[in-house]
DNA sequence: GTTCCACAGGAAAATATGGAGG
DNA sequence: CCTCCATATTTTCCTGTGGAAC
């Protein structure tokens, strides 16, 4: 039944992007000057989660990279590279600007003063933005010359508060570029082209793409995800044809094993924090750290803890209301 | 209104980590 | 195997804030 794999995952980038035009020629206009040599402006994608930021961003820098052969350009997902090396280690290798330079041991600055040197225009894209611990990064990448940001950021008012105050003045100027949820209409599209590229001909009915649109409520990384997953269960099960009764059953099975999936990654203290939190349904802070401090072999600080709490926000697996002694942990 | 308490979160100092080079 | 280097992680110390008790 399937076809194309890599089409059904939620990654590819079509060679066409539809329902984005406004966006793609906004992103385009502001890296525009990087094709004359100079540097473009700043621009921070926000977003919900699967409003196809990160898809525009890889698509546009692609178009350019095509109409600016000079002009290089990284992507770093902070999901998986959240440390200040992390980031500018993959950015050089990316852009080709460091490849020599090991990801151990190099000062940050080395990495800096490479972009900095770089005859060439570089574009830095930062997805998942907020997820960066440390955001001294962004702002010194911000006042390195010759390097253009493209962050991208669920959330509007993150980068903004801390950002701007503390750098306006060396900032020529950063765009927004905010992207709502895909319509059911287009979601609807979307799955219906990806199903297209992706599966056998008739393989899927209307009727399904519309309840996969439905169930994924503007978010399409959601939609694609499910498509892929209901395909591979069509041919497990040596259907020829994807119906609502199947999608109903591949989204029972799914949820539960998607999130035990996230929580795999989670280190021992994290794990624990994050099952203390889970088993009451929510806490305060006083008998979360109690509880901690008891069932932990290695006790880490309180002040850690703070820390650990606030990385589990970021990740959303958990949401914490109130803030002082009213204070409260629990799941999303 | 003042004081006390619980907690958040910043800064700096201390410690752990992991590769490179002797 | 040991030590150095740069970074990453954790601890220690501290300030600030909101709410409740006084």
């Amino acid at each position: 039944m399937i076809t194309d794999p890599r089409a059904l995952r939620p990654a590819f980038v079509p060679r066409d992007l539809h329902h984005r035009e406004g966006a793609i020629e906004t992103l385009s206009t502001a890296l525009e000057p990087i094709s004359r040599g100079r540097p473009g402006d700043h621009v921070l994608v926000t977003g919900p989660s699967g409003s196809g930021k990160t898809t525009l961003a890889k698509y546009t820098l692609g178009r350019l990279s095509e109409s600016a052969a000079s002009a290089r350009w990284g992507y770093v997902d902070c999901w998986s590279d959240s440390t200040q090396t992390g980031v500018l280690h993959r950015l050089a290798r990316d852009t080709g600007v460091g490849m020599d330079l090991r990801r151990e041991g190099t000062p940050a600055d080395r990495y800096i003063e490479r972009f900095r040197r770089c005859d060439e225009q570089v574009v830095a894209v930062i997805d998942e933005g907020d997820l960066l611990d440390d955001d001294r990064l962004l702002q010194t990448l911000y006042g390195t010359p010759g390097v253009t940001l493209v962050t991208i950021t669920i959330n509007e008012d993150y980068l903004l508060t801390d950002i701007d105050s503390r750098v306006a003045s060396r900032l020529r100027g950063t765009s927004r570029l905010r992207l709502t949820p895909y319509s059911h209409a287009e979601l609807v599209d979307i799955i219906a082209s990806r199903a297209d590229h992706g599966l056998r001909e008739d393989t899927i009915t209307d009727d399904a793409v519309a309840k996969i649109a439905d169930i994924a409520a503007g978010d399409a990384r959601h939609a694609i995800g499910l498509l892929r997953r209901v395909a591979t269960r069509a041919t497990g099960t040596g259907r020829d044809q994807i119906d609502r009764g199947l999608i109903d059953t591949v989204v029972d099975e799914g949820k539960p094993a998607r999130r035990e999936r996230n929580l795999e990654s989670l280190g021992t203290h994290l794990r624990l924090l994050y099952d203390i939190v889970a088993e009451g349904g929510g806490v305060s802070a006083s008998t979360l750290h109690a509880r901690y401090e008891q069932r932990a072999a290695d006790p880490r600080s309180e002040r850690q803890c703070r820390r650990y709490l606030d990385r589990l926000e970021k990740y959303g697996l958990l949401t914490v209301s109130g803030r002082t002694s009213d204070r409260y942990y629990e799941l999303p």
